[in-house]
DNA sequence: TTATGTGTGAAAATGAATTTCAAAAGCAAG
DNA sequence: CTTGCTTTTGAAATTCATTTTCACACATAA
């Protein structure tokens, strides 16, 4: 929900000792109301065309606080931008991505999980993250 | 092997048309004799040391002709390098990777390829690769 | 309101990767 | 071998995402 995240904000912002800052809520709120894996450019296009003041280095430093806030995730495909998504506190997914139309299926899978648990395990590894994408044609670009 | 690494790239230079120089065999070569996950700047310095006539934009060039000729594979890790390792045909494995030293252990898992299948199905998903990182603290950056 | 340090935007800098282009080298035909 | 045509190469320039710089604006506490 958006205005949880917007207090999830608030109170990284206040932990951190950040200033509350009107850019800052412009991105958010900009950056909530997208749809996923959106690139950084992208959305400073979208912001720029309504606030045109706003300099993409804000957008670059606002999304990393975003990421250490918890809100949002750096996805990387292979196109040359970084691209973030909403993350809710807890919540994982992986990604089907279409090498035909870019087009992104998410998925989670608790049995892949759990065995990836496993083999961390058997290294001595202690997870922080993982991330997993499967390339590949969707269902409408096969056809 | 690295013989048959070298018959390969060969016969996918002669199928392609390729010609045959001085610069791909020694970029062959030291790319062969490499560990795995070497960035191309390293690759290239490592060359140009005993070659200096070597340029870098040759060494990225050859590189993704490994990739083409099915000997080397990209590694997008989170530096902001590109790095190639070594396969096999028919090969696969996926990484284990510590945040704290760099280093990478690799792993393989039959079910999780399975389970992975499972999904692509689900969705009409055809894959054409995939890659699955985890990212974390190995045995000895944990102590 | 003022003082202090943080945040911002424009512009410059960075750095990996790619492109350009003239010269060098491979290769097939003669 | 030589010739002629084409690919490949290296140096330098270029691209493009991202980061840094720095002067100025702004947030916040006193
Ligand atoms: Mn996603
Ligand atoms: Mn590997
Ligand atoms: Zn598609
Ligand atoms: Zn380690």
């Amino acid at each position: 929900m958006i205005i949880e995240k917007k207090k999830a904000f608030n109170s990284f912002s206040a932990k951190k000792g950040l200033r509350s800052t009107r850019q800052r809520d412009i991105i958010l709120d900009f950056f909530l109301s997208t749809h996923q894996h959106i690139s950084v450019e992208e959305l400073y296009l979208k912001i720029k065309a309504i606030h045109p003041g706003i300099g993409n280095a804000t957008v670059y430093r606002t999304l990393k606080l975003f990421v250490e806030a918890g809100l949002a995730r750096e996805v990387l495909l292979h196109d040359g931008q970084t691209r973030y998504e909403h993350i809710m506190a807890g919540e994982h997914h992986d990604h089907l991505v279409c090498t035909g139309c870019n087009s992104i299926i998410e998925f989670e899978n608790e049995t892949i999980e759990q065995l990836q648990n496993e083999i961390a395990a058997r290294h001595g590894f202690m997870i922080q993250s993982h991330k997993m994408e499967i390339y590949g044609l969707c269902a409408s670009c096969r056809s």
